[in-house]
Order: structure tokens, then C-alpha cells, then sequence
DNA sequence: TATGTATTCCTAAACGTTTTCATAATAATA
DNA sequence: TATTATTATGAAAACGTTTAGGAATACATA
């Protein structure tokens, strides 16, 4: 955790943003978990720690200083994931049963027809592309397993 | 409007569902608009037509019909779509500047390969996948045009 | 047309998120 | 290190969207 804390000092530090508590135990968390995590999953890790207006005006600091990226699940649940230097480009696969989302790579081949494509269509709809972004939903294998068990607390998913 | 209505009607019956004036309303906006609307945007073209609790429940039913589908935009706007015959599986364009939406296709290669990938990471994975979605993000031409004009009302798209 | 069922409207309240503002922590300066 | 100015925080209230309850209405069926 001494470690962590380094790390998100000099993550505040690289940005010239002012050091603080609650901007502290986010990136801690976010570090320690090394996924994607919702808003409440958050305020549930952290745990009295920060107030639940502070996170989210901590989270949109974050995004501002470019040191975390936000989307939203399917269900439209906000999700937010760190932006190391190694978090290029990449995708989300989603849970429809328990809610984990998992970041995925697509073959550079592919990706680069993606981005063929996209130019094809940037002509034809005289549209500017300026980002895409490429989901997949399904089941994840364990909750393939647990048929329809709702909340399953051998299921090491997320269950949003 | 009178053969709109008549459609609207025909969609309802071919799901054995009653025909009531709110779904009425709400199926000839969007067959005479035919593009994704946001829920305030139906309730703004609906002007007085029906209650704002209705809307809402109306658009769970249509889409428990299979008469629509719901998806939202990168700011988290609820937006809803007809599902006529012709509309299978696409994809959408965002313009970050107005808030259009487009419906788009890909080339059927691309969608092919998109599939094949999607084995490709299911096994890698172990995970499920059951349906994909690609959205693309930019600029229209006329926002491009009116470079950041915060609201044109020569704008013809939607301005969310 | 009469009857039972389904759907509506209205209102209020739940929900997730954002804003406000006085207080507290941080950073800059001496 | 002490002083000061700046910036961020926490608690509560505001906000927009969505859902829920219950009385009133419209619909479908016979």
C-alpha cells in the first residue's frame, strides 16, 4: 500500500495537481484493483473514507488531469479505469449476468480495418471519426456455470 | 400521418398488443422522424400528447414488444430506435458537437471478421459473447462547419 | 352495450449525480 | 517554520431522470 501511495503521489504530482486524501485513496484503489470500477463499487472500497460527493468531484479531477478514463456499462452504471501509460487503446467485454467488465485487445489486423472502415465511412456520411469504440456482451464463464443464480457469492465477478 | 397511423396500429396488433393513443403517438413520431430519438426529445415532438410517467412506461413496453430497442449515447442520454424489418444489426455514429445519432453499416468483411475475432477472444476469455457493439465518435460536417457554435439553429441535427 | 382487464394520468418519491457553501487542508511565500 | 492565499473537502440541498402507487379511464371481448 506504501508503494500504491508513491505511485498515486506521483501521479498527482506528474499532472501538477495538489495532493490530497481523497484523491489519494481513489487512485489507491484503482491501482490495487487493476479493473474497471463503478462509482459505487468505489465509495464501497473506500469505505467511509471520502465523502460520496467528494468521489465524484475527485473523479471528474481525475478525468480532467487525464489520469483516469470513464464509460458506462450497458445498463448505465458509470464506470471508471485508470489510464496508465500501457492502457492504450483497447476494448470492454461485459457480463450481462453479474456485471464484470473485462478490458480486451483486439488483433492489430483488425483494428486496422477498423480504422480502414472508418475512413470509408468518414467519406460516405461527411462525418470527422474522431474515436471508436468496440463492445462485446455475453456471460461470463462462471456465471455460465451458475445458471441464473442471482447473486452467487462463489462468483468472483463484480455483481454490480 | 393517417397511413403512419395505420402502420403504428399494424406494429401493435402483429405483437397482440393493445392500441392505446400514447403508443400510438410514440410510434408515428418515430416512423415519421426514422432516426434514434432521445426520450426528451419524444417528449418535446409529443408536446402535451402524453404524460412524462407514460412515456417512460410506454417505451418499456415497446421495447418488451420487440417494437423498439434502447441504447444510449457516450453522455448517457437514453435514446430509442424503431426495430423495423430492415434494421438488423448496425452500428451508430455520434457527433460529440450536436448530439446527432446516424445509423450505420459496416461492410459485411469487417463484420465477418469482427465475428471471427469474437471466437478468437470468447476462448481466450472463457467468456460467452453474445452480441457486439461498434459506435463511432466525431464531428458532423455542418458542426465542423459551425466550428464551435454552441447552439446554430441552422444546425439541422438534434442539438441534445 | 356491458363487463373485466389493461393502461393511463397524476403525484410523489426514489435514484444517481451535481452544486452550494462554510470549513479544512494544501501549497506558496517569507 | 509561520503566515497567507489558494484549493479541495464534507454535508446538505438541488437537480434531472426514472419509477411506483392508486384512482380514473380506455380498451377488448362477448
Amino acid at each position: 500500500m506504501q508503494y500504491s501511495q508513491n505511485q498515486s503521489r506521483n501521479l498527482l504530482s506528474s499532472k501538477n495537481a495538489s495532493i490530497t486524501n481523497p484523491r489519494l485513496v481513489v487512485l489507491d484503489i484503482l491501482l490495487k484493483e487493476n479493473r474497471p470500477l463503478t462509482i459505487d463499487q468505489l465509495f464501497k472500497i473506500s469505505e467511509g473514507d471520502i465523502a460520496q460527493s467528494s468521489l465524484y468531484r475527485v473523479i471528474n479531477d481525475l478525468r480532467e488531469f487525464g489520469l483516469i478514463a470513464e464509460f458506462t456499462t450497458p445498463e448505465n452504471t458509470m464506470v471508471v479505469e485508470l489510464n496508465t501509460k500501457d492502457s492504450g487503446h483497447h476494448h470492454h467485454l461485459f457480463c450481462k449476468e453479474c456485471g464484470s467488465i473485462t478490458d480486451i485487445d483486439i488483433n492489430q489486423k483488425l483494428e486496422s480495418e477498423l480504422e480502414l472502415e472508418t475512413l470509408k465511412i468518414e467519406r460516405e456520411q461527411n462525418f470527422l471519426i474522431e474515436s471508436h469504440s468496440l463492445e462485446l456482451f455475453g456471460k461470463c464463464v462462471t456465471c455460465v456455470g451458475n445458471q441464473q443464480v442471482e447473486s452467487d457469492p462463489d462468483c468472483d465477478c463484480l455483481n454490480l
